[in-house]
DNA sequence: ATCTAGTTTATAATTATTCTAAAGTGAAAA
DNA sequence: TTTTCACTTTAGAATAATTATAAACTAGAT
């Protein structure tokens, strides 16, 4: 991904381009395959990676600013923490309890057949399917 | 539900029939419908009911050991309290969060047609599914 | 009725997340 | 470029859910 992508990324979730901003957007979306994290894991990857300390506040914030405009997901999972997931297409996760590991499963790998009857006046905003594993 | 089951509740999840216990046990169990909890919620239901003052970490252990003994399902919902269901056969749910809302599923009103290649060395433990809802 | 291991409870501790307010900085305007 | 100021970062405090602790209590075996 271009830095021209990563400043894009930023400003179209409403954040100027500061050092790290663009830090955080660079170690998220400089990436060939989807990644999945918690704040946790972001934060001590980071540190690992280029030493520098970014405050938590500060992941929490540009986190939540991704995936409020659309370039994160929030995947949910038995637990305490709460996941993200850098591919924000319609798709499905498998969950390895074992290894704590969330794994994409492309929308088009699960087809459903029939679905029940919505509640009265309610529309489905969509369909989450969640495959947990065992060894 | 006869007294006698409550009583079998609490021993096949391995406790005493306390004073405390049992009215928990009744509270969830002793209904015709399914019923969807937090600890929260469950915790000022009992205090309204009874006016008694169980102690939240009576009602967290209790829960729990219900849950390990299979009595109770954790139910995944996008935010930060845990949700319970006393529905524990195979099902899925409608979450409404509107309302904050989970609706329960029965297994049978949900096919899927095709399901992707589990990974290596991996089985399937259960397959959930997750509607959520929109006005 | 007594005794003991298991329980309850209030409170402290822990963990994830959000808030706060002071010090720092990007970028628009001069 | 330099100034300026609203936006940011940060450390630490605050909050919320949950778990741990340890002293007082109790079910149920003896």
């Amino acid at each position: 991904m271009k830095k021209i992508d990563i400043l894009k990324k930023l400003r179209s979730s409403g954040l100027r381009p500061t050092k790290q901003r663009v830090e955080i957007a660079k170690f998220l979306f400089e990436r060939e395959k989807t990644f999945h994290f918690t704040v946790e894991s972001l934060n001590k990857l980071l540190s690992k990676k280029s030493g520098s300390k970014i405050a938590l506040a500060t992941i929490y914030n540009t986190v939540h600013a991704f995936k409020t405009a659309g370039h994160l997901s929030e995947v949910e999972v038995r637990g305490n923490k709460t996941y993200f997931d850098t591919n924000v297409s319609n798709h499905h996760h498998f969950y390895d309890s074992e290894t704590s590991e969330l794994i994409d499963i492309d929308a088009n790998d699960i087809i459903i057949q029939k679905l029940p009857k919505v509640p009265n006046g309610k529309k489905i905003k969509n369909v989450e399917v969640f495959i947990n594993l065992k060894n």
